[in-house]
DNA sequence: ATAAGTTTGTGCGAGGTACAAACTAACTGC
DNA sequence: GCAGTTAGTTTGTACCTCGCACAAACTTAT
């Protein structure tokens, strides 16, 4: 498979934007606009309002943007010829009379963007269309324990067979990956309950064997970019997607930025400590808050109150048997959603984002989780003067929301919508 | 080709309670950087090179901006002739050979800043030099719980006899004020030793009274600039101040940006929780970050373990007593400084700055304090591979680094650093 | 049916900004 | 004294956004 070169206006490598970028990020700790790049940075700002606004005419985009029509003409019409952006059908507009105004979307035909979900003795790799749409669906297994060849085998077999079926080639490829992911240098330092990733320079051997752009970044960062794009963070500058299941997780967009700590790190909110000197957690220290809201705790939580079937249990089924009755599902829901709330408090003490959406195994018990979420944190939180705080799951699509977050990494990479 | 509305892709629910996403969409945070904009822009970001890297030459500051030597004559000209910056003599220069460089530098006689730091019960107003220097310290107290026209009387009589002393008009006039602030507005929302300030629109009125801009921060984030512009933050793209003392506050340098939340919150780390179900708060809620490592605490803890004049026990007289052979005074030392240490190890996690400014009382404690804090922050965290945590302080100087900090916060809004 | 009003989208020139090339100034070393 | 090097300036060019004028397309009133 050889694949030719991008247009060179936005999602290509070589712009003078990204050599801009590249430039401040080597050398010193100031970085001027550029002329040149402040075409770029418009460029993609533009698109962005797109994705967060659907489709929007010309008009509509000068409007949001506060700027003149004819600089969004200026932007959109390259985008256009490059078949990036189509024009929709003259929509029948709201207001009366004038011209009837021309949306501006996605092209569906446009090309598409790789995305992988590595999870520890699973792959999934998909294709996602600029539109959201997922596509050729691959699905692997690799053992956990084995050795690093043979996994690369598998991972190369299984993007391949997902690259494959694209008509044209990709703009990238976007990884989202388990354990702790140094992104900034496109390797996979630790993985738990897969040691066969450790050290593993990810993005280098995929771009070597795909000569694409390749971008990896750790699983609640994806998440937070799937909301951000596709899901209920779309829109929104400031938010954090948390996620719970075996370990906690989580990521934040802030500023209408996401959040990127040196070396890509930041976000391992299952080690902040919730209760100083208390149980012990898998990483050594004592009261992290993975020890109280994660998995683990809920299974011994439930064995302990004698709930039926405590090692498969979950948010949705205690969420179920709740509804149905059972006085100790419910207490233990309270208790569950109660320690969960203490992470998203913390975290709004800190940030103050006011808006979190869920993920992983309190996702799956769905408002009633995210509601009993949300009272606990409004109690537990000082709250300012007409502040009002959002707690939302996006549990839904079996790894989607992570595979269009890896897709939108790519994007965003190659947007360069830092200034 | 036909478009909907609202693409149907967007997966999750919202809980009943979010105006303010649907304010966020319709508002349309968008904005394009114009061509106008972009000259402020980058004049703005040659002086913070200045600030953060002393006295530069146009060709030093365009090889750190990575942009071309006319490019900085043309931004840097016009401030000469407004005497905003001086040309130093030629130094001479370190490589061998050339036309010796003309160091560039604020001018000392350029106008000045104002600067307010109001404690409860007590206003510090100055003068801030561009270069850092404080001058016409004036000083006042007022009664925290009296009538707010006897406190607006102190503050301008205090403040007319600190800027009567400018050779020129002040840029603008900083506060930095203790409790809860909503910096859009100006406004104070609650100060809990100082309830005569409640809800003081102090902007309007010092605005209206001196008719100069005025910005208004609360008093860690006068901090965090402060050190930002003439601390140990200096030319660091990312770090965190962090206050103990009565209370526990902090703020944050991300990014190259000063972080300001929703309405200027953020940063009440005092309340993060870190120990579920713990000691009663102020705040009325339990196990707060303040209950385990404030004065209270410690006062509380020494009087338990028979400490000499337990009331006026301060981290500084706990090293001193140590250093000459305190036991006790040793014990409670490493208590007291692991227990400010894991409010920074949640920080870690979830932001992971790795560098850290301590101020108030820890600050008072030295190098000594700030190791034994180093030490337990490392132990307590999750370590990535080649990663060092920094933790310094900056205590000296009887408020002076929160009167910078006030002063650079007029500087920021007026240069307009942030895009 | 015709005219007036409204909104969209597009040329064109103006203004401003950064960049590249070429130049002068000043200093070092042989 | 001359070559080499670095600093700062001058001049012309390319690029971007903006405001204005104008055609196109649609609605509404007469």
């Amino acid at each position: 498979m050889k694949f030719e070169s991008q247009p060179s206006y936005s999602l290509g490598q070589r712009t003078p934007a990204s050599r801009e970028v590249a430039a401040g990020e080597n050398g010193g700790n100031v970085t001027l606009v550029s002329q040149s790049a402040l075409g770029a940075i418009n460029r993609g700002r533009v698109l962005q309002a797109l994705y967060d606004n659907g489709p929007k005419s010309r008009a509509d985009l000068a409007r949001l943007a506060g700027v003149n029509r004819t600089t969004i003409t200026g932007i959109v019409q390259p985008m256009i010829e490059d078949q990036l952006l189509v024009e929709g059908d003259a929509s029948p507009s709201d207001v009366k009379g004038g011209k009837p105004a021309r949306p501006l979307y996605f092209n569906p035909d446009a090309p598409m963007l790789g995305a992988v979900l590595l999870l520890p003795g699973t792959i999934q790799a998909c294709l996602v269309a600029l539109t959201g749409e997922i596509k050729a669906v691959t699905k692997a297994e690799f053992d956990p324990v084995g050795d690093t060849k043979a996994f690369i085998a598998v991972m190369t077999k299984t993007l391949t067979a997902t690259l494959s079926e694209a008509q044209q080639a990709p703009f990238g490829i976007g990884v989202a990956s388990a354990g702790m992911i140094d992104s900034d240098n496109g390797t996979i330092l630790t993985v738990n309950l897969a040691p066969v990733l450790t050290g593993l320079p990810l993005v280098a051997i995929l771009q070597k064997r795909f000569s694409l752009p390749v971008v990896i970044d750790h699983h609640p960062r994806a998440l937070l970019v799937g909301d951000r794009w596709f899901g209920p963070g779309r829109g929104q500058q400031n938010f954090a997607a948390v996620y719970t299941g075996e370990v906690l997780g989580g990521a934040f967009f802030i500023d209408g930025k996401v959040y990127r700590g040196l070396a890509g790190s930041g976000g391992e909110l299952g080690h902040s400590v919730v209760q100083i000197d208390g149980a012990l957690c898998n990483c050594g220290k004592h009261g992290c808050w993975e020890t109280v809201a994660a998995l683990p705790w809920l299974r011994k939580e439930a064995a302990r109150m004698g709930l039926p079937h405590p090692k498969s249990i979950t948010c949705a089924r205690l969420v179920k048997e709740a509804d149905e009755g059972s006085n100790a599902a419910d207490e233990l829901l309270d208790r569950y959603t109660r320690n969960v709330a203490f992470g998203i408090v913390n975290l709004q003490q800190t940030l103050c984002l006011n808006s979190y959406v869920l993920h992983g195994d309190v996702a799956g018990g769905g408002m009633r989780a995210a509601e009993l979420i949300r009272q606990h944190v409004e109690q537990l939180v000082v709250k300012r003067p007409g502040q009002e705080i959002s707690i939302t799951v996006n549990g839904v699509g079996e790894g989607h929301t992570a595979l269009r977050g890896a897709a939108g990494l790519v994007l965003s990479s190659h947007l360069k919508l830092v200034i």
